[in-house]
DNA sequence: ATTCGTTCTTGACAAGTGTCAAGATTCTGG
DNA sequence: CCAGAATCTTGACACTTGTCAAGAACGAAT
């Protein structure tokens, strides 16, 4: 009898530390989320803890008490960040029934990202340079990486399926070839460049028949 | 005759302003060159001034006196570096006289970059990225990016010359794929991956006869 | 050799940095 | 309602940063 209060008490405690855990993840997600803005607006390099702050409703201490250190927030950020930039274009691939159809429907998103996502784009470039430099980013930014690329797999292997057969690259050289257009294209359009996003889709347009 | 005396005087004190100006600008090369060892050391946000000028044989002072502010000094360096990176691979081209030798060195020298200059390319990378933050950078990023697409076709160009064709994708299509694998490879070599240079050549000798 | 302009050194300044600790506030279980 | 824990605020710390100015060292022309 003993055993199954200590059992029962065992248990409840473990389910008010979950409890307490998931409170503390879900406030360094808050907090992520309003560093985010000020990382986006000034890139890694000019952002500041403070900065940060002053740019949110927290106060500069709430940072130091969720997060170990800058990197540990920063590494946060670009974590939640990417996690829903993954499934951007899941619903597309998803309900494309077509060639045309899944064309359409990833440009269209890819357009809509590159304007309205701009900043957060640029801070994922920066971060994975920084990730060259920072061993500390180095795990996440290389698993994100693969997450990316197997996005882009996906959008691929499901358009060759819909033309009946297979992608004629890899999964490496199809991202490799889609990033560096995005990355490219986004430079441009932050440089002022008001035919950067439509130059992308004519690229992109012309090149998925041609490796898909 | 006042003319004549007027004319010549000044056209020795032309000739001695251009001199003065190619001493200055000499000198700007020289401490460029130092503060490349610690950009690329260290990467752009992390890398001060002082840090530069401790890790070179001159003074934080000279700095300031042969640059107007930090960006100034930083835009200086990326554009020396990169004037000599965009002719690498220009003696191969020149020589190979057939794909198989052209494949051959091309892809030796795609290999003593990574291995080598890792840390210049990857300062590379972080102030492209920079440059989506900060338009000072801009100008020069996207010049370098323009001659950095110009060295890729003339390889792609030779290359499918000397199979008897034209290339099949895009300057900027062909730049994005041979840039997104160098920059993925460049982070995974950085990480400690050991295969990731031998995966880079493996993944270029494929794609060149299908792109070219 | 003296003078004058160029080049460099040194030291200082104000502003901003990450980090932390002491205490205020809020929440929660008993 | 109250004690103790969790959460947050505030202010301080040691340090680094870019910038600059005063003057030393140097070189060349007179």
């Amino acid at each position: 009898m003993a055993r199954q209060v200590t059992g029962a008490a065992r248990r409840v405690a473990d389910a008010a530390e979950v409890l307490r855990d998931e409170k503390f993840n879900a406030r360094r997600i808050e907090l992520a989320e309003a560093a985010l803005e000020t990382l986006g607006e000034l890139g890694f390099a000019r952002t500041s803890l403070r900065e940060i702050a002053q740019n949110s409703a927290f106060t500069h201490g709430v940072f130091h008490y969720y997060f170990s250190d800058k990197l540990d927030l920063i590494c946060c950020c670009v974590r939640h960040y990417k996690a829903k930039c993954v499934t951007r274009y899941d619903e597309v691939v998803a309900s494309a029934t077509s060639r045309a159809e899944l064309t359409e429907g990833f440009l269209a998103k890819l357009a809509a990202t590159l304007q309205n996502e701009a900043r957060m784009h640029r801070l994922w470039y920066d971060l994975r340079s920084q990730a060259m430099f920072e061993a500390a980013f180095r795990k996440d930014v290389l698993e994100i990486d693969k997450s990316l690329e197997a996005m882009i797999w996906r959008i691929a292997f499901r358009y060759a399926e819909l033309g009946g057969n297979r992608p004629a690259s890899s999964p490496a050289a199809l991202y490799a070839l889609f990033d560096g257009l995005f990355q490219s294209a986004l430079l441009k359009h932050l440089a002022g460049d008001k035919t950067a996003i439509a130059e992308l889709l004519d690229e992109v347009r012309r090149l998925l028949p041609t490796v898909c």
